[in-house]
DNA sequence: CCTCCACCGGAACGTGAGGAGT
DNA sequence: ACTCCTCACGTTCCGGTGGAGG
């Protein structure tokens, strides 16, 4: 009879391929990056030539296209390697999860059929056998490291080993490219390492509105079955995304929620209505995602901003009220308060996040100021702050009082 | 115009944890 | 096992300040 997934995989029918939707995805055209997959080509042709391509830095925020056009790129050009018989190929590496020098090293070494343990070996040892392993044959290698910046603020000693290694091999070539999602990383190197790595740079400014829908446009009609996109989906998916940094990332997430609330609530076309909800959802989950990993006495002098709110009837509260509720929390946990110095400190850091905002104000007579209230709604906030045991002692977080207007 | 509130935020310093070197 | 260094986290101290009220 009915199985309990009977409903849920028939049922809707909005989406023909929602891996489509899915940022992993890699379409066979990505609009509005032409240049730079034509300046990429120019360099990398060179791999194709028997030479070696300059080393180059990608510089983009995040959902800017920078990965997928990469890997465009290279399986065009592992393509035409293979046509032309040359030995040559990519090799992609996430430096979040490869964030050592040893790790690198030994997933290289792997790479290149060498046993090497993930742990326990001197790291020169790993980097001589990855020598070894890729000098075995005349190849091109070029080396794809994502998220740079993470790798080179734990040091450049990996950055530095990698950069001069074709001094140090006979037959094979490496080369790099380094993708940074922070325009100011390479301060952080050494010079020398500064020059090599970033022989070549090539920019991926954010994508505006039109160009959001151009990508959405794109992917909506693999992604999707036949009309069942309202009019102003798009458009203001793609404006949504843009207000906030035009990324791309952000519009596909909207899209895809979208069409999923849609098919959830056993709607058979995706309006503009569903699209509001995505994006308060995926509001939450980002709020959510960012007050979990708060330290806990930020979290505290979060709870403070929100006990005020909901104890007095108004929106916006000074420093010192702020202060006094956050000792008075302290007290109520056992802990220690921190002094007020440190405190606005905290301050500052929600404001940044986005949590809170602060505006420094003068009262004139009463002094100096800065304005504090809360600027993501209350529920959002709420739930998560009570997920960490620590913070249970904290009656008035739980507390519904009512507001008065 | 001056005062003075109530706080801002820079600087210097103390402390303990963790990593590198030896 | 040992020291040395760096780093994150906090504290103490303090000079600085916009504008309501005198």
């Amino acid at each position: 009879m009915d199985n309990l997934f009977e409903g849920l995989i028939s049922g809707g029918g909005i989406f023909a391929n929602k891996e489509v939707l899915r940022p992993t995805y890699i379409p066979e055209k990505l609009p509005h990056r032409t240049e730079q997959i034509k300046g990429l080509a120019d360099i990398l042709s060179a791999a194709l030539k028997g030479e070696t391509p300059s080393n180059i830095l990608i510089y983009g925020k995040t959902g800017t296209g920078k990965t997928s056009t990469v890997k465009y790129v290279s399986n065009e050009l592992e393509e035409m390697a293979r046509k032309r018989g040359s030995n040559c190929s990519l090799l992609y590496i996430n430096s979040e999860v490869f964030d050592t020098q040893y790790r690198i090293f030994a997933y290289l070494a792997r790479v290149f059929n060498k046993r090497v343990p993930m742990i326990g070996w001197p790291t020169d040892m790993v980097y001589s056998e990855f020598k070894k392993g890729i000098d075995a044959e005349e190849r091109c290698v070029i080396v794809v490291l994502d998220e740079v910046d993470k790798l080179a603020s734990k040091g450049d000693e990996a950055l530095y080993n990698l950069s001069r290694i074709n001094g140090e091999l006979n037959n094979a070539r490496v080369s790099l490219i380094g993708i940074s999602n922070d325009l100011t990383f390479t301060d952080l190197l050494d010079p020398r390492v500064q020059s090599s790595l970033g022989e070549e740079e090539i920019i991926f400014s954010p994508y505006n509105a039109e160009q959001l829908k151009d990508i959405l446009y794109a992917r909506v009609e693999k992604a999707f079955n036949d009309s069942v996109l309202g009019d102003a989906v798009i458009p203001l998916c793609a404006a949504l995304a843009a207000s906030e940094h035009g990324d791309a990332r952000r519009a596909l997430d909207l899209l895809r929620v979208s069409g999923e609330i849609a098919e959830r609530s056993g709607s058979k076309k995706v309006s503009e209505e569903h699209v509001r909800l995505a994006s308060e959802k995926l509001e939450v989950n980002r709020v959510a995602e960012v007050v979990k990993t708060l330290p806990l006495q930020s979290k505290i002098v979060l709870s403070s901003v929100l006990v005020l709110s909901r104890e007095r009837n108004k929106r916006r509260f000074s420093s010192g009220e702020v202060y006094n509720m956050y000792r008075k929390l302290c007290n109520q946990l056992g802990m220690d308060a921190l002094t007020q110095r440190r405190v606005t400190d905290f301050v500052s850091e929600l404001d940044i996040l986005g949590l809170i905002n602060a505006v420094i104000v003068s009262r004139g007579r009463y002094g100096r100021t800065k304005e504090i209230s809360l600027s993501v709604p209350e529920e959002s906030v709420q739930p998560v702050l009570l997920e960490d045991y620590k913070l249970k002692a904290i009656s008035s977080i739980r507390v519904r009082t009512q507001m008065t207007f």
